[in-house]
DNA sequence: TTCCTATTTAAGAATTATTCTTATTATAAC
DNA sequence: GTTATAATAAGAATAATTCTTAAATAGGAA
């Protein structure tokens, strides 16, 4: 049984042809995809799958933890990468890179932060040009 | 001449009372608003504007530096505040706060970033739960 | 001031992303 | 295998954003 497998029965989730596929998908792409990407990726298998089980599907990975929302620019991608890392968005061709920072991790808050109530999670986020980009720009 | 005018004479921006309106909205207006929010107070005084000139217009204000896009889980606000600053989002009743971090504006980027072209603006998000929601989940 | 031209606007249609509705199908427990 | 429940496909519905077109306006020139 692979890790998808285990969380799902761990969680009492069903285990479908479709999750499995969207599941597969997203695992073995670190690139950031959208919706549309996911879709069109899985329907070369499932011939007959509809975008709203995409959407429902991820929806629910994102509740289960087992994915996370990027949003940057009008796009909304997802990231299966789930360890502490943050990212880097290219202003030219939007895409998204991830990096880490332990120094940063490590690195206490303001304590000015005004009478917040509690902190899940603190990430970085670049915006700049990628090397392609800023080579075309020249 | 205020500060927006003069950015529009500078930038051979024209000067419409609509673009003046929803500068000054914007400017008075550090809660982050929404497309909607912000034509909804515009209209209060200019009746017939539509939704299509706001929209336009933040794009025009956005292109040149007059306010920023944040964008987090599916909604679109605009910021005027345009110092440099970072963000508290409330998981809960998605409330974005600014707060300032001197000691991380200062520090060196890792040079672990891969090959990355050229660095615009590093900026912390925090995803947590505000004051009241914290207060209101116990 | 008045006129002219390019730019901007309003209105509503069009597009795009996302969600909902409903009938059907598949899963997991028995 | 049978059954109750949850998940799916299909297409309709909704919401956010952008486009099209004709009319209005700003700012410069006469």
């Amino acid at each position: 049984m692979n890790s998808f497998e285990k969380v799902c029965n761990d969680k009492g989730l069903r285990i479908t042809h479709q999750r499995s596929e969207i599941f597969r998908i997203l695992a073995s792409n670190l690139t950031h995809p959208t919706v549309e990407n996911i879709f069109n990726k899985v329907r070369e298998d499932l011939k007959t799958i509809s975008i709203d089980t995409v959407y429902r599907t991820i929806a629910t990975f994102e509740e289960y933890g087992l994915v996370k929302r990027v949003q940057l620019d009008n796009i909304t991608r997802y990231d299966i990468n789930l360890s502490l890392h943050h990212h880097l968005i290219c202003s030219n061709c939007k895409k998204i890179e991830d990096f880490y920072w332990p120094d940063f991790d490590k690195m206490q808050l303001p304590n000015t932060i005004p009478g917040w109530g509690k902190v899940d999670m603190k990430q970085v986020i670049i915006n700049g040009l990628c090397h392609q980009c800023k080579k075309l720009k020249k």
